[in-house]
DNA sequence: GAGTTGATCACT
DNA sequence: GTGATCAACTCT
């Protein structure tokens, strides 16, 4: 049995705009083996969450709202929960946030990585890949931030969508039992001073398609 | 360890 | 408006 076969979940549709009305960190917990699909003229891709990373608002130094920081860029998460927070990174790479929390509390959940479940080839062309043949390969798809939004093509213009509709949206995969949850620090948020050591990054224990171990 | 470039911020 | 600095990353 291959990889795919063998991770292979089936996701209804999106999950209703509810789903998003709880607390951060329960948030992230159930958004932790949920799956991302994106309907595009070029493709369907659908990806499992298998590690994202908890950005806490006012009190958070990593986190863009740090103070209350209000901008055109992190508007997005000032608003009610469930919408998608994209910004661009290093010139170069977009990153995808669920925003999480009542409105007013700028707070969100940046994805970082996803085991492709549909749509492998789309992936690979968007990211100027060959097909991969191996689990190896396939992590250089979806492992990391900034390759996954390229995988899924999510660029700026998603920047506000609601994550419960179409062309891109959350779906409720199978759930993720508590003991295979692991959690550490953050990563590469080495300005943040003492928000460097919380350890509000979650990810799928021994799933090949994290980000780095 | 270097690259990369839009966004942000501290000024005019 | 302008210019300097920064950055929740990726690839070699």
């Amino acid at each position: 049995m291959s990889w795919r076969e063998a991770n292979a979940v089936d996701w209804g549709g999106p999950v209703s705009r509810a789903f998003f009305e709880r607390p951060t960190e329960e948030m992230a917990l159930r958004l932790l083996g949920a799956v991302l699909v994106r309907e595009s003229a070029d493709g369907l891709t659908a990806g499992r969450i298998v590690e994202l990373e908890m950005y806490r608002g006012p009190g958070d130094k990593a986190a863009h709202s740090f103070g209350g920081r209000r901008t055109a860029r992190t508007q997005v998460m000032f608003g009610p929960p469930g919408y998608a927070y994209v910004y661009l990174i290093y010139g170069m790479y977009y990153c995808l946030n669920v925003v999480t929390a009542a409105e007013g509390s700028p707070e969100a959940v940046l994805i970082r990585a996803l085991e492709p479940l549909t749509g492998i080839s789309v992936m690979a062309g968007r990211r100027q890949m060959a097909e991969p043949r191996t689990v190896s390969e396939a992590t250089r798809l979806t492992a990391g931030p900034g390759r996954l939004a390229r995988a899924f093509a999510i660029d700026k213009t998603a920047n506000g969508h609601p994550l419960w509709r179409p062309p891109l949206y959350i779906a409720e995969g199978g759930a993720v039992e508590p003991q295979s949850v692991a959690r550490g620090p953050r990563v590469n948020i080495g300005y943040a001073e003492e928000a460097r050591d919380y350890p509000w990054r979650f990810w799928i224990k021994d799933n090949p398609f994290v980000s780095r171990p």
